[in-house]
DNA sequence: TTACATGCAAAGGGTTTGCATAACT
DNA sequence: AGTTATGCAAACCCTTTGCATGTAA
């Protein structure tokens, strides 16, 4: 089915397997999510698949650049497609996350980009903050 | 030395020691500094304070708004004085965490703030990127 | 003499490493 | 055969928890 995967660990000599399929699979399913769950989505599958395998196919897949992580501040990074970039937004009231195009950034990007030379990665760490829902029922 | 410490421990009940003071001591010196790293700077001072000891007072003295944490992305987050504040960019290529000013997130802010109602608390996380040293060299 | 603080040890998440086995090429 | 991939167990880092002791109001 995933021939682009087969193929660029090819290039790579690094053979295609189950496991790596399957990683690949649930992240893609479950959009940004955590090794942890990951690991439980693909052992839906394929029981025997150990957390280690996870992590290092994980590492894989991001070295490949099939998948990225982002770390939301508190405890395990998520993985996600390479493809969908978004900015995430973490509510530290209520532990929400969501989604916001990355065009949001640009212009942020841009003064880094000139005033420091720094190139922002967008994706890499969410924004913090607390979520509109959160701050109206503080303010009550 | 520290009045304003132990008038803000006392309205709550609480009280002074000699190693809440060294933690915040420690916090200040430092800038920006991991646990390992405050505790480290403690027992120069005093050998018998308890890393559990430093993880509880960082703890206390977030809660009573004199020190903040950032997340940095990789491993432990770094504490540092409240009045502090700043943008942290961190350097993946070479790890470097470098300060900027937080009126560079303004505009970012407003817009979350309108569009989606979200409060973003700019100290918290820090931008990931690359920083102009290592986009040179790899440019070469 | 009661509440709060500390130190120590143990446990807890999350992740990595070493090594033997298994599966490709 | 020789390389690469996996599973398992153990180690690792960072942090929290339970409990006994210690110390201040």
């Amino acid at each position: 089915m995933d021939t682009s995967l087969r193929s660029t660990l090819h290039e790579r000599g690094l053979r295609m397997t189950p496991q790596r399929q399957l990683v690949l699979d649930a992240v893609r399913e479950l959009g940004h999510a955590t090794p942890e769950q990951i690991c439980t989505q693909v052992q839906r599958a394929a029981p025997a698949v150990n957390i280690t395998t996870v992590y290092r196919t994980l590492d894989l897949l991001e070295r490949i650049g099939l998948v990225r992580h982002t770390h939301l501040g508190h405890g395990a990074p998520t993985y996600s497609e390479r493809e969908h970039q978004h900015v995430h937004l973490v509510c530290h009231s209520c532990g929400e996350v969501s989604e916001t195009p990355t065009e949001l950034m640009d212009a942020l990007a841009a003064r880094l980009r000139q005033e420091s030379g720094f190139e922002l990665d967008v994706t890499h760490v969410a924004l913090s903050g607390q979520c509109g829902d959160c701050r109206a029922a503080n303010a009550r």
